[in-house]
DNA sequence: CTCGATCCCTGGACGC
DNA sequence: TGCGTCCAGGGATCGA
């Protein structure tokens, strides 16, 4: 299931296989994941693949009317793109080029001939991806439903953004408008490694929780792209390789077995409609969030300033 | 605002 | 071998 370590292998693996190539035509098939099939078969062909790069859980291709230097690419990057093929691949996405003569794979919803020859196909059995083609002002608002980048969030940002919510944490680290890219695999990962439990309110995070798990994210952000994405399920690079994170995993897949940090049995249970992995010794369970009374003696009423309004 | 439930969709695991 | 059932989950949507 590409998380945010999958998506930016196959992106780098497209950038460097297909940036600077030109589409020549586009073929669609089933189009249910298309925001508007119509649309990528207008304004596709002729354009130039100018840079692919990760957002969020997005593949952006930014695109563009003519050839662009590489220089030039180099030297807009970080600038506002000016219109884009956003690719999401769901669960079982595939993007990756090929040569015409190969069969085509089953699921191939949607594919590009490029100007050396090639084609870039996309292939997505459970069809829980998304594409679509954006420019201009639509683009911007489309990018601005999403939170901060894991990786390069800083400390004040990350406790702000997860502090201001109310829901488990779990929940919080799987919610795209607090942070984009995580999933349900880095999530359990990071909150076992920061010894939290997964139903813990985020905004009960102590200072010291919030920066080990932003630190701990980070890092195993960073070693799961190091090692090309973890490869449960079918994920494979752009050019069909599996990754080697999943050897990694300390919970995930693991219920049952030992801790590896102080031999419990691992547990699951469904946190937000998903199935989160913890050890049930390292990561303590938060206290029932509904003891909020004691220690209210004389106290009765303090400010009751609070605004009820909102944002 | 946050929750759970439901839906989308197919392949793989499992029981018989 | 084949069939039915359950499960996986990112995200949208709806009602509570």
């Amino acid at each position: 299931m590409p998380e945010l370590p999958e998506v930016e292998t196959v992106a780098r693996g497209l950038q460097a296989a297909v940036a600077g190539r030109q589409i020549l035509r586009v073929t669609l098939r089933k189009t249910d994941f298309i925001d508007d099939p119509a649309v990528l078969e207008r304004e596709l062909p002729g354009r130039h693949i100018v840079r692919i790069e990760r957002f969020g859980k997005f593949m952006l291709l930014q695109l563009a009317h003519r050839a662009v230097p590489e220089a030039a690419v180099a030297q807009a990057a970080g600038e506002q793109v000016a219109e884009a093929l956003l690719v999401h691949l769901g669960m079982t996405g595939h993007l990756a080029p090929h040569f015409p003569e190969q069969p085509l794979a089953k699921h191939t919803h949607v594919t590009f001939a490029l100007d050396d020859g090639r084609e870039l196909r996309y292939t997505d059995a459970r069809r829980f991806g998304r594409m679509a083609y954006l420019s201009g002002r639509a683009l911007a608002e489309e990018l601005e439903r999403f939170g901060a980048d894991p990786l390069l969030v800083s400390g004040g940002e990350f406790a702000r953004r997860i502090h201001a919510s109310k829901a488990r944490i779990k929940a919080v680290l799987l919610d795209q408008r607090v942070l984009r890219g995580v999933g349900n695999i880095y999530a359990d990962e990071s909150l076992w490694k920061a010894r939290i439990h997964p139903t813990k309110v985020g905004a009960r995070l102590t200072p010291v929780e919030l920066e080990s798990l932003r630190k701990e994210l980070r890092k195993i952000l960073l070693k799961a792209i190091e090692l090309r994405g973890s490869s449960i399920s079918d994920f494979v690079d752009a050019g069909g390789i599996p990754g080697d994170y999943q050897q990694h995993h300390k919970v995930y897949g693991r219920e049952g077995q030992a801790c590896l940090r102080c031999g419990a049995k691992l547990k699951r249970i469904m946190v937000a409609g998903r199935s989160s992995h913890f050890c049930p010794v390292c990561q303590p369970a938060p206290r029932a969030a509904h003891g909020r009374r004691r220690r209210q003696k004389k106290k009765t009423k303090r400010n009751r300033a609070r605004t009820t309004s909102n944002g």
